[in-house]
DNA sequence: TTGTATGCGTTATCAG
DNA sequence: CTGATAACGCATACAA
């Protein structure tokens, strides 16, 4: 027998028992005799019965195991949100359940029809930047499967979100850059269909506005996939780069679009600060070790999964629909160059 | 109704049919008129039918779903192997389960109740640093629980297993080291109860012998946490600093030592590779953007991840006992400065 | 206190 | 070709 699976049936067999009993034994504690109680707790230790989860979630139709759908794992903020998640999973005896989009749209509607349809009890979801149509993700709403978005949220589904502050992330990124002395910033950007990029870039334009700088729509640049593809990201970058007016700074919108700016940069020999300035929002670690320091814009990625988690917990466990769906919005923080950390000046939450 | 679930019992009701008749209207080609076929077909497409898969698995006493067991996801190897691993399960209709051991043997074993029991069809598990005691795993083995390592393998299980050429991998930064001109070359390890460990430091120590060098105990220090901890690498690397005959050098025998490694010669003003040599097992995918490029042996951790799947679906898909259990060595690629990339000169399956 | 019967959604077996 | 029934493992309403 295949991991010799020890049912309730075997035991209620073996002790001359009936299933109900033996179950009872197991789970109740009053209804039952002390004795008998014991013997069924004794045998089940001894020859380690686990209950079956999957008969357990078919009857009570729920499977503890929740999905998580992000573009990419190999990504350290996905990665970082993901850990969060796990975490609060794990204490809460749920499983987590993986699935990825890979910026494409397809994929994310074959991973939602995956997990879905009772094998999930709720999802966190992050958007693939090729998503622009959210039917799908509505009629799940609609059903009442408990949703939570991270980052990249869809504004018209009423449920819990959680974000960071991208607004004032970018805001502080371009004035930091401003107060470098740099006079032309150009940004690169995600698709306006997300939700961050529309955040981010209006962070981008209200410090350049502020600071009596104006807006240069020949300097801001879109990337349909959000950076994944090496090859868009340099195509952007020699549009910027070849314009008459060159800018002399960067603000990257996205962690993938940063990293990938700062690889094109070396390529070509051009070194930054000096010869061009690069601000962006990134979660990689080793950020600090890059000489001289990349400046970033960090999320904080593994409170975010923390939290969009509890939010989700919170629906599954109360079971009834959301009308207080609140969106929460965590502070970022900047990371520049000689090491010093900046904290957005945020509060917490907002909803 | 949540998630309006819709069932082959709704349709038959609907259709005035016997559930078994939508049943095998929905899988069935023959054995049922084409009629009634298309019209059940045509009902269960309009009312978006999903058969529940808990009950396919209750029922098939399989789940589709893989268990992943890993230190941590926030680690660029891991997370790649992950990504590897959910790229070859999505395409066979897999979900993949994660959870993390944190590098705690306790945790390791919480999950792997927690997986098993039926609700995964198998797993692929890297263990912990921590992990001494394997029997709870020997005893999901003997009960024919689909089993495949990763990275940090239990040699006395016999089952697939996957890992990267260390051995070459250790000797080969080594020896990059030595023709750098570094003349005491020191090694950071993880504990050798961990295969990769051993591995590691053998090579290592060969390229030592190799080239007229002694080995020296007092110059290979263990890191117990792998690196989780920061404050112990910083304990060892004092430790070595403090030595009378300094290590001119150091080889990192794992991810996170490595950029610990990097972090504290930065915070210490010791500048890589002027003070200092350095060479380590990294899988980052930022290493050549540090300045001057950080030299690394790169695990192909994507593969990794890609092969072991395939090998845990042939074990699930066989349904037999793993007679000819076999261990795939990949080999490992060198990053050195000057961004030139040298691969290691080893085939790339051994068995 | 314990046992019997039923249902969760599906498929396989056996009749019709 | 189609329908009734049992079974997967468990929990529970109901009966004893």
């Amino acid at each position: 027998m295949k991991f010799e699976a020890i049912t309730i049936k075997d035991i209620a067999k073996a002790l001359g028992l009936s299933t109900s009993t033996v179950s009872r034994a197991l789970r109740d504690s009053h209804e039952i005799s002390p004795e008998t109680k014991r013997i069924v707790l004794e045998y089940a230790e001894k020859n380690n019965y686990q209950p079956n989860p999957i008969a357990l979630s078919l009857k009570e139709r729920r499977s503890r195991s929740i999905g998580v759908i992000v573009c990419e794992i190999a990504n350290s903020y996905f990665s970082q949100v993901i850990n969060g998640i796990e975490s609060i999973a794990y204490d809460n005896g749920y499983n987590v359940i993986i699935a990825q989009s890979r910026e494409s749209f397809e994929r994310e509607i074959l991973n939602l029809q995956y997990l879905t349809s009772r094998s999930i009890d709720g999802l966190i979801i992050s958007v693939s930047t090729e998503s622009k149509d959210f039917s799908y993700l509505k009629e799940l709403h609609q059903k009442k499967m408990p949703i939570v978005f991270v980052d990249r949220i869809v504004d018209e589904i009423e449920t819990h979100k959680v974000i960071a502050d991208n607004y004032n992330g970018a805001y502080n990124a371009t004035l930091h850059l401003i107060e470098c002395g740099y006079k032309r910033i150009a940004a690169i950007t995600t698709p306006s269909s997300l939700s961050i990029s529309r955040e981010r870039l209006a962070g981008y334009k209200a410090a350049l506005i502020d600071n009596g700088f104006e807006v240069n729509d020949e300097l801001i640049k879109y990337c349909q996939h959000g950076g994944m593809i090496f090859s868009e990201v340099q195509d952007v970058m020699n549009e910027l780069l070849e314009l008459e007016n060159k800018p002399d700074a960067v603000f990257a919108a996205a962690d993938k679009l940063t990293t990938n700016c700062l690889r094109i940069f070396k390529a070509k020999g051009i070194s930054v600060p000096a010869d061009i300035g690069l601000m962006g929002f990134s979660n990689t670690d080793l950020a600090e070790l890059i000489q001289p320091p990349l400046s970033v814009i960090r999320q904080p990625a593994f409170e975010m999964g923390e939290v969009a988690m509890k939010l989700l917990l919170q629906v599954i466990e109360s079971k009834r629909p959301v009308i207080d769906f609140e969106t929460k919005m965590l502070s970022t923080e900047m990371l520049i160059r000689g090491s010093t950390i900046k904290y957005s000046n945020i509060s917490n939450l907002t909803s």
